[in-house]
DNA sequence: TCCTAAATTGACCACCCGGTCATTATATAA
DNA sequence: TTATATAATGACCGGGTGGTCAATTTAGGA
């Protein structure tokens, strides 16, 4: 016995995606508490006692959905990082807006769960998550300062904690407004090579 | 008749400022969803009835304390830009960053209440609100940008909305992050001086 | 002191929630 | 075809919600 899910895995799979399908765009829409059983239920097309059969709580459904959010989130992040291992730090820099607005274009439901995830404070377990997050990014961007430092591309001498703390907060940051602006359908106010061109200014750079 | 509240307002200050406080601590704890009303009375030590009388609907009691605690922001940010208008880029930094945190450690439900707000998505009227937060933020980073480009201490031809989106975001990240390390008393991981430090480095110089 | 107008109360309403489980429908093996 | 095991169903439960309003308490002037 590997799954304690083993009850939703067995299920067929055009069964399974639009359960999940379901369970996406309720938690897209509407936080942990306010997101409901019924609105999945009935979307998805299934009864109660079914979707309770496979899921035994709402928080392991949540558990199943955010897993799987996050899965692609970091696919998506190992694909960049081993894609552009070779590139300068400004290129990939670039790379890395690049494949975050790609990111939230393919997957806006997925995105606004990864957002709500990290910003919002109502989640199950949401420390355990977040620190678990806060892991993934600092492996990731901190190997890519690493790397720049080690190019001297990047001061060596660099704080990399900070370093990456400042990465992190103004992609995450750029990234959340253009999923916004884009989820109101005004994504145009986003020159993206300009906003690149800023992003690797500063850092590398500064803005005197 | 200025104020629609005057119900509210006419009560005496010492019952304002039970039902304030209950108010405050509810929303700070929970989101506007699952925030309750019963609470809200309980801790109060008045009616249902009451409450009901004096806000029409919860969507308005909170409208009442979410704009208290925009102004005490607001008057946190005047007073800081105000006290520090004759010093330097970095100084000017500095003291934004020490305020944040005093009024972080002084007001940490206000605190709570205003992170919640520019980061979850399910406070009423949450577009118009945080718009007017975003314009709060640029009147008062682009000020201090444009001071610090016109004294030359940043790049004079410098994309000033890039610029404040940029500062923006840093700050705000590194306020949220300090808050919720005090909420959970390990804010000693905090070094104060090397994160200003760092900070302005990063604005002033980059990382390379 | 009594009367009236205003303030306060909390039982009550309709609704929704997550979760349960006896009942029913379905698939499979004899 | 029939008997049996398994899967699916949805009425139902206890509990919480925002909001209401008839009944009661309080305050103040005559």
């Amino acid at each position: 016995m590997i799954s304690l899910n083993n009850k939703f895995e067995q299920l067929p799979e055009e069964k399974q995606s639009r359960i999940v399908n379901a369970s996406i765009s309720e938690f897209a829409e509407k936080d942990y508490e306010t997101a409901s059983m019924n609105t999945v239920v009935n979307q998805a097309g299934i009864s109660k006692g079914s979707l309770f059969n496979y899921f035994k709580t709402k928080s392991l459904l949540y558990d199943h959905i955010y897993k799987l959010a996050l899965g692609e989130v970091k696919s998506y992040l190992r694909k960049v990082r081993d894609e552009t291992v070779d590139l300068p730090f400004e290129k990939r820099l670039s790379k890395i807006v690049d494949s975050g607005v790609q990111f939230i274009i393919e997957h806006p439901r997925l995105a606004k769960i990864y957002f709500r995830l990290i910003y919002s404070a109502d989640s199950p377990n949401r420390k355990k998550i977040v620190s678990e997050l806060q892991k993934l990014s600092n492996d990731y961007l901190g190997e890519i300062i690493q790397d720049a430092m080690d190019q001297s591309e990047l001061d060596p001498n660099l704080n990399q904690g900070q370093a990456v703390f400042f990465l992190d907060s103004v992609l995450n940051r750029f990234l959340k407004d253009y999923h916004e602006a884009i989820s109101q359908g005004d994504a145009n106010q986003f020159n993206r090579d300009e906003w690149v061109k800023g992003i690797t200014t500063l850092f590398t750079k500064g803005l005197s």
